[in-house]
RNA sequence: GCACCUGUAGCUCAGCUGGAUAGAGCGCUGCCCUCCGAAGGCAGAGGCCAGAGGUUCGAAUCCUCUCAGGUGCGCCA
C-alpha cells in the first residue's frame, strides 16, 4: 500500500473524468503529473502539480484546471479539502481516516509494509567487495561491502530478485605475489630467516598461512624452484585470504550469493567467446594508442595490440584489450565476467566499487551497452573515500608501516550495528569522516543511538503495558479503535509512516539506501516528540489509564512505528535493539 | 591536459530526479523533569545553495563556462 500512488491514482481518475467531459482537451500526457508531500506541512498532506504541468499543452490557466480539478476530487471520501495555491498548486488535506488506516495497514502487514513492487521480480546482480584476495579486508572495503548489501537488501524489498555477488580477482599477478610472500612465510615456519623484497606483502596475517601450508606440504617446497610450487602455493594462499575475507564479512553479517572466480574465465574460451561478440559488432581492431596526457610515462612507446572500441558507447578513448605480447589485459576477463552476468539472465547490473575505480566507468558501461545491445542497464556506485578519527586526529593509513586498519578493527572498536548505520547516514559519492568517538557516543547527534533508542523506548512502553496487563499483541491492536487517534502530533506520525513505501521506492529506483537512514531518523524523531508532548498533554500517553481503547490505539499508533524502524533497520543490515543498555 | 565525484547555516550533512518562505544534527541563546526512559523535548538566532550566464510558468536540482577540493588517467590490478 502506497498512499500517494493511491491518491496519484485518483488525481490521474479525475483528469480522464475532466476529459470525457470536455472539460480538458483530448491527448493529454499525465505521466509528468507528480503527487508528493509538500515541503510545508501548513500546505496541507498532499500536492500535486497536475494544473501547472497541463496548462501549456492543454492552453489553459493553471488555476483555471486546478479548481476544476479541486471540485472533482472534493467528492472523495478520503479528501478533506483541495484548495488551489500559489501559481496552480492544488494542496489536499485528507481524512484523519486516511491516515488511521495507515496503521491499521502497518499492523497487518507487519515487516512487510511497505514492500514495493518497483522490482516487479526482474533479476538484479549487486556486485560489491570483489577486494584481492590478498589479505584481509581494510576501511576502504568495509564502506562498499556495508553499501552494497544495504542497497541489496533495499532492492529486494522493492521486488527485485536479488543476487549478491563477489568478483574473486584471482587471475592476475597480485596472486603470484601472494604465493611468493606465503612462500616466504613457509620458509620461515622452516625456521629459515627470511626478508621480504619489494613487491612482497610482508603482513602478519600471513605468518598462519605459511605454517599451514607447511603443515600440508611439509617439506616438500624447501629449496625448490617457483616452477614446482607456483602454482599450487598460489591456490592455497587465495583460498586462506578468501577463508579469511569471509569471516570478515561475516562481522558484518554479509553472505554472498555468488562468488565469482576470474580465473574460471581463463583457458575455458569465456573471455574468447566475449571478445567474439564483441568483434561480431564490428568493436574490435587492431590499433595504436595515444600515450596518456600528464605525467609522462618514461618507457612509452607506441605498439600495436588489440582494441575495444568502447568510444562508440561514450568512452573517451579505445580501451586495450590484449597486450602487445598477445596476453589479455586486466579489462579482457572483466568484459567476459559482465558478458556471464548477461547471459545469465540478469535485467539489471550494478556494480559497487571504490572511488579509485572512476576511470573504469565508462569502459565498463560501454562494454556491456555492446554486450546486450543496450537491453541490460550497468549502474556502477563508487564509494568515496572514508578517513578515520580517533580522539580528535585522523588515523592515517600506511600499507609501509603496516598501520592499515582492517575492517575487523573498525567491527571490534564500534561494532557491526554502528559500523553499518554510520556508513549508511552518507550518500555513496561523498567521502566520510569516521569519527569512533562519536560513533560510541550514545546521544542525539549520534543517529544510530537515536533511532534504537525509539525503538527502545516503545518496546518498553508495550512490555510495561503488558505487565499492566494489557494486551499489545499485533490482532489485539490491530483490533484497536484507530479513529480516536485524531490528535495532530499522532496524525504526524501516521503520516510519516504513511511515506515509508514511497520512500521505498525512491531509494529503490535511485540506487540510494542512505535515503532509508534518514528516514528512520526522521520518524524516530516523531516518535520522540510525541512521546514528551504525553509529558504535559497526558491524553497522549501511551498508555491511558482512564481508556482501555485509548490505550490501545496509542499503543497501535506506537508499535506501527517500531515495526517500520524494524523493517528499516533490517534493510540496512541493523539489529533493533529492544532495550538500551 | 583530460575524465569522474564534491562544493548548501560557524561545523557535519539531507534535500523527494524541476515546485511554494531551502531543512536536520552539532555548536550558540532561552525554556521544559512530582509526569510511560531528560540517553529526551520545545523555541530562537544563523543562508547570495562556490561564482557567472542559459533553459521555463518555476532551478540548490537540468545545460554551458569559471573557481576550489578530492579521486583517477599506461600493455599495472
Amino acid at each position: 500500500m502506497n498512499l500517494f500512488s493511491d491518491i496519484r491514482a485518483l488525481v490521474i481518475d479525475s483528469l480522464t473524468a475532466m476529459t470525457a467531459e470536455g472539460a480538458l482537451p483530448e491527448g493529454l500526457d499525465f505521466a509528468n503529473v507528480a503527487v508528493e508531500p509538500p515541503r510545508d506541512a501548513a500546505h496541507g498532506d498532499m500536492a500535486t502539480n497536475a494544473a501547472m504541468v497541463l496548462a501549456k499543452p492543454a492552453k489553459m490557466k493553471p488555476r483555471d484546471i486546478a479548481s476544476a480539478l479541486a471540485a472533482k476530487l472534493d467528492a472523495d471520501e478520503r479528501v478533506a479539502s483541495a484548495e488551489v495555491a500559489g501559481p496552480g498548486f492544488l494542496n489536499l488535506r485528507l481524512a484523519p481516516v486516511v491516515w488511521q488506516s495507515v496503521l491499521g495497514a502497518v499492523l497487518k502487514g507487519g515487516l512487510d509494509y511497505g514492500r514495493a513492487d518497483v522490482g516487479a521480480g526482474k533479476k538484479v546482480n549487486v556486485e560489491y567487495v570483489s577486494a584481492n584476495p590478498t589479505g584481509p579486508l581494510h576501511v576502504g572495503h568495509t564502506r562498499g561491502a556495508v553499501f552494497g548489501d544495504a542497497l541489496a537488501s533495499l532492492l529486494a524489498y522493492a521486488g527485485y530478485d536479488v543476487t549478491r555477488e563477489y568478483y574473486i580477482n584471482d587471475g592476475g599477478g597480485q596472486v603470484d605475489v601472494l604465493a611468493r610472500s606465503v612462500y616466504l612465510r613457509y620458509l620461515e615456519a622452516h625456521g629459515q630467516e627470511i626478508a621480504f623484497a619489494d613487491g612482497t606483502y610482508p603482513g602478519d596475517y600471513l605468518v598462519p598461512v605459511g605454517q599451514a601450508l607447511k603443515d600440508k606440504v611439509g617439506d616438500a617446497y624447501v629449496g625448490k624452484g617457483e616452477e614446482v610450487w607456483l602454482a599450487d602455493v598460489r591456490e592455497f594462499s587465495t583460498d586462506a585470504m578468501m577463508a579469511l575475507i569471509r569471516e570478515d564479512l561475516a562481522m558484518l553479517g554479509i553472505k554472498m550469493d555468488v562468488f565469482y572466480s576470474e580465473k574460471s574465465l581463463y583457458g575455458t574460451g569465456k573471455i574468447e567467446a566475449a571478445l567474439a561478440a564483441l568483434e561480431s559488432k564490428g568493436l574490435i581492431y587492431q590499433g595504436v594508442l595515444e600515450p596518456p596526457k600528464g605525467k609522462k610515462p618514461d618507457d612509452w612507446e607506441p605498439r600495436e595490440q588489440t582494441l575495444f572500441k568502447s568510444t562508440d558507447h561514450g568512452d573517451d578513448v579505445d580501451r586495450a584489450v590484449k597486450k602487445s605480447d598477445g596476453t589479455w589485459t586486466y579489462f579482457a576477463p572483466d568484459i567476459a565476467y559482465h558478458y556471464d552476468k548477461v547471459s545469465r539472465g540478469f535485467d539489471e547490473l550494478i556494480d559497487v566499487l571504490g572511488a579509485d575505480h572512476g576511470g573504469y566507468v565508462k569502459r565498463m558501461k560501454a562494454a556491456v551497452a555492446a554486450l546486450s545491445d543496450g537491453r541490460v542497464p550497468l549502474d556502477i556506485k563508487l564509494c568515496q573515500l572514508v578517513k578515520l578519527f580517533k580522539d580528535g586526529q585522523e588515523f592515517k593509513m600506511s600499507k609501509r608501516a603496516g598501520t592499515f586498519v582492517t575492517l575487523r578493527d573498525v567491527v571490534d572498536a564500534v561494532g557491526s550495528d554502528v559500523t553499518r548505520f554510520m556508513l549508511l547516514t552518507r550518500k555513496n559519492d561523498q567521502g566520510f569522516d569516521f569519527d569512533l568517538d562519536k560513533a560510541l557516543e550514545q546521544s542525539k547527534d549520534n543517529p544510530i543511538f537515536y533511532v534504537q533508542y525509539a525503538n527502545a523506548r516503545i518496546c518498553s512502553t508495550l512490555r510495561k503495558a503488558n505487565e499492566a496487563g494489557i494486551e499489545t499483541t499485533d490482532t489485539v491492536l490491530d483490533g484497536a479503535d484507530l479513529a480516536q487517534v485524531t490528535h495532530p502530533a499522532q496524525l504526524a506520525v501516521a503520516k510519516k509512516l504513511a511515506e515509508w513505501p514511497r520512500q521505498i521506492e525512491i531509494a529503490a529506483r535511485t540506487h540510494e539506501p542512505h535515503r532509508v537512514a534518514f528516514f528512520l531518523y526522521d520518524l524516530a524523531s516523531e516518535l520522540h516528540g510525541l512521546y514528551h508532548l504525553g509529558k504535559s498533554e497526558t491524553g497522549l500517553r501511551f498508555v491511558n489509564e482512564s481508556s482501555q481503547s485509548a490505550t490501545h490505539a496509542n499503543l497501535a499508533l506506537a508499535r506501527s512505528v517500531s515495526i517500520v524502524i524494524s523493517a528499516g533497520l533490517g534493510i540496512l543490515g541493523v539489529n533493533p535493539a529492544q532495550e538500551m543498555r
